[in-house]
DNA sequence: GTCAAGGTAATTGTATACGATTGAGCCGAA
DNA sequence: TTCGGCTCAATCGTATACAATTACCTTGAC
């Protein structure tokens, strides 16, 4: 389907708790929307691989699947392919794209410029609350990196999560935040996946603090160097990872 | 409805001629897709101002207005509030989201950033094929720009658009390319109303020469810096006229 | 006169039904 | 045997109908 030979990322590789959490959005409320939930578990089974792929998403099949009719899995298809997670062909149906390695590479390297100019923003702009919210995160993510507890890899991912947010707020550039914010939710998995990767948090953490002092600083350029590194290792390693565990051509 | 005040664009200056567009689509095919045109000319009312208010999006007053049922419309309203042009209110209806010069000024430093990054990037990769295509959109602007024609910026604006476009292809990112793209449609209007300022098109159509020459000279670094600048001076004239066209405080 | 509560009207969200377009399979002719 | 056209089934796109939620207005009590 696609030009290029690439690396499909291994299903179990992503697993999060789906059942889980289907089960926990079914009890909160018998007639809420459901496009929006439709639309939540489709993505994660797309980002998990589980519909890794090129394969077809059938909109009566989906919807006999949840119990409803095609109207929601209609919406829910067409936000996804909003978010460009489909391609949608007209008159035939909506095709899964499969991210591979190198759109994953592709993605990390716009993630990287953004996360840098909204760091060389905040830098100049960040106020006293801003400030207080990001010490506040990069300490958050200080004590969750000390559990040495076996879901520190989990608290840490939450809190970076928080760190980087923080970051955006504090840019100034609520439109550049907001396209940070809907990138760093496409990345969300493959963020998580890396940080399995030896002594990744503990240096994830050591940035962090280098990020922090350029913008307490009032350094734009440092704070955009610093976060532009941050978020390329990331994808290099990441890259190295899927490689390293799965190298077969397609 | 916004917490800042903001310079409200005015609609005549951004008319654009929507109803030759309507009559033109329309005499395409007879049963065609409607969602799509319904979602470019409810866009293009937007952008254009034909609906700057705060107002309310009624399915059905708009179902009403082209003569189809309210399920098109809601997919057409459902892609604007995918692409942030009005904000979605669960079991409330569509808001256009006025975007006011504050939005734009912001939207314009992302756009500067992603240029820029297309363009440092296209410096280091760009091919024989890219190198030529590049070429013929830049002389392709020359040519327009010297027309003396009350069209000349009408045609140079179209240029323009195939110029960057080359440079998107060229930056070897499909995902920037994708991405610079989209932000560049959004951006639209606005860019062609910054072309009547004087002396704007000859100064621009100099930056892109200086853009292609450092492409050509492989040096990534000069590339970035003259499409920020590039860009960077579109969102401030841009600023600058609706500034002393209009400054009211709404 | 003001505030609160209930009912009603309007609008969104979903279900079902229908038409239109595409792709595949079959048949026939060169 | 292969290629071109035709029929038909499947699926998307749209229309219509219904359910559920919300906001507004009326009414009543303090």
């Amino acid at each position: 389907m696609n030009d290029t030979a690439r690396y499909a990322i291994p299903a179990d590789m992503l697993v999060e708790k789906l059942d889980a959490r289907r089960a926990g959005r079914r009890q909160s409320k018998a007639g809420r929307v459901k496009s929006g939930e439709i639309r939540e578990i489709l993505e994660q089974e797309i980002v998990t691989g589980e519909r890794s792929a090129g394969e077809r998403l059938d909109e009566q099949a989906v919807a006999g699947r949840f119990g409803v009719s095609r109207t929601p899995v209609r919406e829910a298809i067409n936000q996804l392919a909003s978010a460009g997670l489909v391609e949608l062909i007209p008159n035939r149906g909506a095709f899964v794209r499969e991210t591979g390695l190198a759109d994953l590479v592709e993605m990390f390297e716009v993630m990287a410029e953004m996360e840098a100019m909204a760091g060389r923003l905040a830098a100049r702009r960040i106020d006293a609350a801003g400030r207080a919210k990001l010490q506040v995160a990069l300490l958050a993510c200080e004590s969750a990196a000390a559990r040495d507890a076996d879901d520190a890899s989990d608290a840490y991912y939450y809190e970076n999560e928080r760190f980087h947010e923080a970051i955006y707020d504090a840019c100034g550039n609520r439109f550049l935040a907001g396209e940070a914010r809907r990138l760093h939710q496409r990345l969300k998995a493959f963020r998580r996946l890396q940080l399995r990767v030896p002594q990744r948090m503990r240096q994830s953490l050591a940035e962090h603090r280098r990020i922090v002092a350029a913008i307490e600083a009032s350094d734009g350029e440092r704070a955009e160097a610093e976060l532009k590194a941050h978020i390329t290792v990331q994808g290099e390693r990441f890259a190295d990872l899927v490689a390293s565990l799965k190298p077969k051509g397609d």
